[in-house]
DNA sequence: TCTGGGGTCCTAGGACCC
DNA sequence: TCTGGGGTCCTAGGACCC
């Protein structure tokens, strides 16, 4: 792949920046959002640095967080202002190529490989950075790198309002003495597997020997070993945002409830918040899941697919209470929620490929190339990566799409 | 440090089809 | 009739991220 020019930029303490640049009484104070500083399960959800300099951190109990540091400033959560933020800072990234892919709310990467061929990198970053603060308020750190994966590491090194370049030849130096629970995509789990295998720093996984690695971790392992050595081919996407997979929402009860009438009833509430929440989206989907955390922190998971997608708030009630109550034992619940999953726009259907000589194909031709190709011959966006299977979207309104033999094979592709 | 709520991606086994 | 291979979809669970 050619030489590109990625950024990360990741804004520093968002929520608690926003709410510090709304009222700059807030400055240079200790301050924290909690999701529910009344609630006894509320947690941290972002502080200022101010507040980490006093050892309070994002997850951090709210009572625990009073007891450490009973000045702490507590804020409810306002995402409206958050999002009008971020929209805002978006638009300034936007207005240098439109080649952005927001990650969330905060943070998202550019490619901006075009533009450095006439300006700098750096001076480019520089710009941003000062215009998003003095224009936003609001402080940023970016990365520069040749992938995202680097970029994002970049972006993580000097914070609040730093910028690091971090070219393929620092990695020896700069990455890989760091501990692999460091890297990007790895966990807790992960890390202790990769311990296991003698294996701490992210050099150690860089150098490690290919066979264990896919032998012991798979393709995961594969990929992860792969970044540590810098390399990362997934391309900047700013159509992602538009790709919602799934909408689904849970809570944390109060006390673990027993009670069916109860349960009912937030179930009722759930099904509500998702059903307002697709609708806004105008999105539908056909699988139903439910899901529940017991006091002992066991998770489960039940779903089921139906034949029709579902939206309204009855319908998924319906279908969400039904596995409820088939698989419920009686059992003391933290959690419950509800999510709909599969979804696509109203009015649109998506269609599942199977493209049997898909992988032939992809043998003699690099796959970006053929989904391009795919892309061009349904004009529509291809939705799914996975060898062999392609899912792409067409509105149901549109004409009706033939699949040329030549290409797909003598097969019946056509399934709904 | 007893852990919220929103997501995504991956894996593995079984059902089912050609 | 028996056997095998190739492939997709569904379900459940796990890991990870912000």
């Amino acid at each position: 792949m050619a030489s590109r020019v990625i950024f990360h930029i990741d804004m520093n303490s968002f929520y608690a920046s926003v709410e510090q640049s709304h009222d700059p009484e807030l400055k240079g104070k200790a301050i924290a959002i909690a999701g529910n500083p009344q609630e006894r399960r509320g947690i941290i959800v972002t502080c200022s640095y101010e507040a980490r300099a006093h050892g309070i951190y994002t997850t951090m109990q709210v009572h625990e967080a009073k007891r450490k540091l009973p000045g702490l400033i507590l804020l409810p959560p306002n995402f409206d202002r958050y999002r009008v933020a971020s929209k805002a800072m978006f638009d300034i990234l936007r207005s240098y190529t439109h080649m952005v892919e927001p990650v969330s709310i905060d943070e998202g990467y550019l490619d901006v490989t075009e533009l450095a061929n006439e300006r700098h990198a750096v001076e480019i970053a520089q710009e941003i950075q000062t215009r998003i603060l003095s224009e936003l308020d609001l402080p940023c750190s970016i990365g520069i790198a040749p992938n995202k994966f680097l970029a994002k590491t970049a972006s993580d090194m000097k914070k609040p309002q730093g910028i690091t370049i971090l070219r393929k030849r620092d990695i020896r130096e700069k990455l890989w003495p760091l501990p692999v629970i460091h890297m990007h995509g790895v966990g807790e789990s992960t890390a202790a597997k990769l311990n296991g295998l003698k294996i701490e720093t992210i050099g150690d996984l860089a150098l490690a020997n290919p066979g264990l690695i896919k032998e012991k971790m798979g393709k995961n392992g594969i990929r992860l070993q792969a970044r540590a050595n810098g390399v990362d081919d997934r391309l900047v996407d700013p159509d992602s945002i538009y790709d919602t997979k799934s909408v689904g929402t849970s809570t944390t009860l109060p006390v673990d409830e027993t009670e069916e009438e109860n349960l009912r009833l937030i179930f009722r509430q759930l099904c509500d918040k998702v059903a307002n929440r697709l609708e806004a989206k105008e999105l539908a989907g056909p699988t139903v899941s439910i899901q529940t955390r017991s006091s002992d922190w066991q998770n489960r998971t039940r779903s089921i697919t139906l034949k029709n997608t579902v939206w309204k708030a009855e319908d998924i009630n319906r279908t969400a209470w039904q596995l409820f109550t088939k698989h419920w034992n009686g059992e003391p619940l933290r959690l419950v929620g509800v999510t709909v999953s599969n979804v696509a726009g109203k009015g649109e259907v998506t269609e599942q490929l199977s493209i049997f000589n898909f992988q032939e194909h992809a043998k003699e031709e690099p796959i970006l190339d053929l989904m391009s190709k795919l892309e061009t011959r349904f004009g529509k966006k291809v939705v799914t990566k996975g060898a062999g299977n392609v899912k792409f979207k067409r509105t149901a309104q549109g004409s009706e799409t033939s699949f040329s033999k030549d290409f797909l094979g003598d097969h019946d592709h056509d399934r709904k």
